[in-house]
DNA sequence: CAAAAGGTGAACTAAAAGAGAACATACCGA
DNA sequence: TCGGTATGTTCTCTTTTAGTTCACCTTTTG
């Protein structure tokens, strides 16, 4: 994720913050990098906040703040947090890993209206997300492609948070398997021995299905959308 | 985030909350900081609410609190992050906190269409969120009420995230505040002299306004929602 | 090899900071 | 209700410090 020397200037944010509370100048950034010209500076601090780890106010002078470090590879984190609390809880490959305020759950790819999930297993994305949202099962999170869900102000490129599960009830919202083959996230209704798979969408159809074709894979229980 | 002389205020600030319960005055602040005028005192003052460290009554004496501390988190985030500081102090404000994973802001309340914001300033209220789903500045959450903005996929009961601003682009989704009552959730279109607060839905109407009736409190950079 | 990341120096723009004064507002007691 | 004291707000001016941009070059890496 970060080259090094984007990783070195990190590292020295944070500590010039956890020492005394004052954010570097350019001028004194790059001199810890040992640089001539702050130019540089200025360009790895854009990397850095591209990234997602600092964030700063614009022409404001000082005003840098590092809001997440690179991962440290879970063996301290694992040891104690993620260990042994699930028990017979059927887990999946990537658990949430959570602290005080904000759990992690991994984002599996995307969803779309008709097509299948992307499995990007990609272990390196994650979602913070707030602890009131999880369901009370193994949650992940996908990327939302497409606008069949706009009526219920699921829009394209939101984040939704799924939760694991096989059943699901009339009217919510889950991401269903049809055939054993495409994913989509719908509204689900029963009909006999049928299920439907409703649109949030007058410009799509909802499609009526064998109940044996369909596969409830997990049930929306949150969203979250950045703005830009 | 802060530059010397803003920390500096701030740990004085915060030294004689801690210690009598009263704010220091701008006079105070003056000699504290070794300065021979006010008015410098009054543009750090702006300038921590600016970032978010403290929060006041506009021309009240001695209203500043207190609402977070700068960072100590030190790499070894073992010992709490604000312990110890505020000694018996019952009133210790809260800070927003942060670790890896997620950061606290605050939930200032609800806002509706054509109604102000309740400012229910209630400090208990935290919400927490991804990262980088913050802005650049100082960042609230509010309580969405009505179905305003639905065409945006803005639902009644959402949660949004708010970074305070002045100014806006055009085209962003803003919270306005109207003749300094009534604050509202709208897309802002700058139209000559006047000001436009369009809402996302057919059943409502566009306010134009004079651009002096509007003032801009903060701009949309994030959503959440949870389903149940 | 080409693209991306790094590095330099200079010119330019903008913010932070300090001072002093005039003005505005809140509050309190007579 | 008036006036005075304490406080907070604004304004202008100045100096210092800090951030931005650009053109051009070098190194690293896929």
């Amino acid at each position: 994720m970060l080259t090094a020397k984007q990783h070195q200037l990190l590292v020295f944010i944070q500590e010039r913050l956890a020492e005394n509370g004052v954010s570097p100048s350019f001028d004194e950034m790059k001199d810890a990098l040992g640089l001539k010209s702050k130019s540089g500076v200025h360009r790895l601090v854009n990397a850095l906040e591209e990234r997602g780890f600092i964030r700063r106010m614009a022409n404001r002078a000082r005003a840098l703040e590092v809001i997440k470090m690179p991962e440290k590879t879970t063996t301290t984190a694992a040891s104690n947090v993620v260990a042994g609390n699930f028990g017979a809880s059927p887990k999946a490959a990537a658990p949430a890993r959570q602290d005080d305020h904000g759990i992690e759950i991994p984002l599996h790819g995307r969803i779309a209206a008709g097509t299948p999930i992307e499995a990007l297993e990609n272990r390196d994305s994650f979602v913070s997300v707030p602890p009131g949202m999880l369901g009370r099962g193994n949650c992940y999170a996908l990327e939302v492609s497409g606008d069949s869900m706009v009526e219920l102000g699921i829009l394209d490129g939101d984040t939704v948070v799924i939760e694991s599960t096989e059943v699901a009830r009339d009217g919510e919202v889950v991401v269903a398997l049809v055939d054993r083959e495409e994913a989509t996230l719908k509204t689900l209704r029963r009909n006999g021995r049928f299920i439907e798979l409703v649109p949030a969408n007058r410009e799509y159809k909802t499609q009526v299905l064998e109940a044996d074709r369909v596969k409830v894979q997990g049930r929306l229980v949150g969203l979250l959308r950045t703005y830009h």
